[in-house]
DNA sequence: ATTTAGCACTCCATCAAGTCGAGTGCCAGA
DNA sequence: TCTGGCACTCGACTTGATGGAGTGCTAAAT
């Protein structure tokens, strides 16, 4: 060891400038390069030294005994942790990304737009999960029935979202019964979120079950008849709440997300090879796993970045993820981010990522119906 | 030139099993090597000279003085249309489709698992349309309004497909307005196809017009007195048929695809050009291109095939596009395909595609909504 | 007239050897 | 603690040699 402490101030600064350069040039970077560019007034061999040094911790690494050295994903960690300077983001970018997202429409399609704008403004590939639904609201519910005992479920959220969803139910119900039931939930269940209503609905059969049980009438008939007298709920208004329960269970299928620019990952010579890119683009599809991962990032909130191997996914080992979850009326509802090769301009990514997630949720802002 | 007629049938023997060695090595395919696999008992010398003429009438090509010939697209383009003997479907694959596509609850579902089949079965890319919309009947409509002007039409089609739309209206219209509208469009269009529909609406829209000019009235109010006193089209009928101009005029944004597989491209050699393949999921993303294509294929009932540049887009080069359209009673509403590279094995791959897109139609078939 | 054998030739792929330059590690001296 | 110097390593690139696969052409054979 060439200093009794051995990560000084010095060290660190030529690990940061070695990973700038690094980030900037994609070659490994030598001690001559690094003694030119430093204000330091050190010779390489000096540098030589620190670098040893650096390597000893695991920060660099040396493809080979003559070349320069390359950021390890500890140093990258290191870097983005404590030595990273960012730089604010660029004033096109913002005008660009505040009217792409003020002019969106809907969730749906504002997520979208996130997505390109991450994407071309980076040139990268960005990533927007769908707005979890906890938060939305219920507008407005309706069925229709279809052959045998199916019944299309139609409902509307936040003033123009338009879900639907097949269930079976235990009879055939008629056009004006499923009607009437569609006209009780509205009535009593619209303006609330999809959360809450699940939640009524649960409780609603549950107080239903136990008011049957404590009966302990043999003949669920005569229950039936017995509840009916009572004017809270009727035989139809249980069937509509029924049906309500069938209609928003684990509806989680649509737990998706919006990537593009997926493309631009095929240019970073990192990534050209072909079998990288292959398994790469198989997760891209699958979904699951990066769903999986962008998960974990929604729990944090803020920027949060996987460099690497540090995901645990195989599939991205050569890349790196920056996140933010984007929160609308101070709830987490989503996540968006850049993936890209671990070489990427931290510095700006960042910020970037960052702010994107404050307008993204400014744009969903369901009070905010004017543009930002 | 050793022959008087050049393309008699044993060039044409050869040309067959150059191809189909090519298609199943990948290598350039030599005189010698073709020797042996026929049962012509030529020598190489004759083979060559062969080749010679093949090659002067642009139906292979060599890539360099000493080696092999490899097919042209001329080449493949003769070997599909009279060379190639089909082979029928393996009964494996033929059960897969069936099992699938007859477990398919919606449109959606079923153009997604007959994507996902045609990709995995076949190791290349699948490609469906989504159902063109002409067919499709409508089977109830309904308004809600939305902050501002803006009303959001859902409508149902085919009993089970929900689709929606933000139309902008010229006045703010009630909940009850709406409602009555809704009834009124539904009593007398539902059962319609879309189409049909549309065509009803300009009509009527025409016809309202013709009565507003033929009465010369300066007055616009007292015209519509006037045409309020006779019973056929009331005020609120034809804000209700005017809304239903809006929300079904050229609604052909969702004239979409679903593509899966394209991974399974990243592993054929030809296609490992990292620039190739890059424009080839440009493409694919942009989807406007692929879609023109498509569209293409669907006059031409029946297999289509385009190898190579013949599909004259430039990202496409070097693939090879099989396709077919399916059918819901006899009318054509969708094409299906494969997308792979131009080696690949035509005499497979036509039976596979052409019985994929009879399923396909089958499934769609509302006639039949008991599994196949 | 067609087919074949033979021969010269071309071109690619592979390997070995050599050179160059960038960069390192280490040691001795400032 | 830093620096200059030196030997060394390794990859990138070039060159040349070799072998093999395959062709084109011509002259002989069928």
């Amino acid at each position: 060891m060439s200093n009794t402490q051995v990560l000084n101030g010095r060290s660190l600064q030529l690990l940061k400038m070695l990973i700038e350069r690094y980030i900037s040039d994609g070659q490994p970077v030598g001690s001559r390069a690094l003694a030119k560019d430093s204000d330091l007034n050190l010779s390489p061999a000096t540098i030589r030294n620190v670098m040893a040094d650096l390597e000893d911790l695991g920060l660099v690494h040396s493809p080979h005994t003559s070349a320069g050295r390359v950021p390890t994903v500890s140093g990258y960690r290191l870097f983005v942790d404590s030595l990273l300077t960012v730089k604010p983001l660029e004033s096109k970018d913002l005008t660009l990304l505040h009217q792409g997202l003020s002019l969106s429409e809907d969730a749906h399609d504002a997520v979208g737009v996130a997505s390109r704008l991450l994407s071309e403004l980076t040139q990268m590939a960005g990533v927007v999960t769908l707005p979890k639904r906890e938060l939305v609201c219920l507008r407005h519910i309706e069925f229709l029935s279809l052959s045998h005992n199916r019944v299309l479920v139609i409902f509307v959220t936040n003033e123009q979202e338009v879900h639907n969803k097949i269930i079976h139910t235990s009879r055939i119900f008629s056009a004006a019964e499923l009607q009437q039931a569609a006209n009780y939930l509205n009535s009593i269940y619209s303006g609330l979120s999809l959360d809450a209503v699940r939640k009524a609905v649960l409780k609603e059969l549950q107080g239903d079950q136990e008011r049957i049980t404590n009966l302990s009438a043999t003949d669920v008939h005569l229950a039936e008849r017995a509840r009916a007298g009572k004017p809270e709920i009727s035989q139809g208004m249980l069937d509509a709440v029924k049906m309500a329960q069938l209609a928003f269970q684990q509806d989680r299928e649509k737990d998706d997300y919006v990537l593009t620019g997926e493309t631009n990952l095929m240019g970073f010579s990192e990534l050209s090879n072909m079998e990288r890119l292959k398994s790469l683009f198989e997760a891209f599809s699958q979904k699951q796993g990066v769903i999986h991962l962008l998960d974990q990032c929604m729990k944090a909130d803020g920027v949060q970045i996987f460099i690497g191997e540090e995901s645990g996914y195989r599939a991205f080992d050569h890349c790196s993820l920056v996140t933010s979850s984007y929160s609308v009326s101070d709830e987490v509802v989503g996540v968006l981010g850049v993936i890209g090769p671990t070489r990427m301009a931290y510095e700006k990514i960042i910020p970037f990522v960052d702010v994107t997630a404050k307008l993204l949720g400014a744009a969903l802002n369901p009070k905010s119906t004017t543009p930002l």
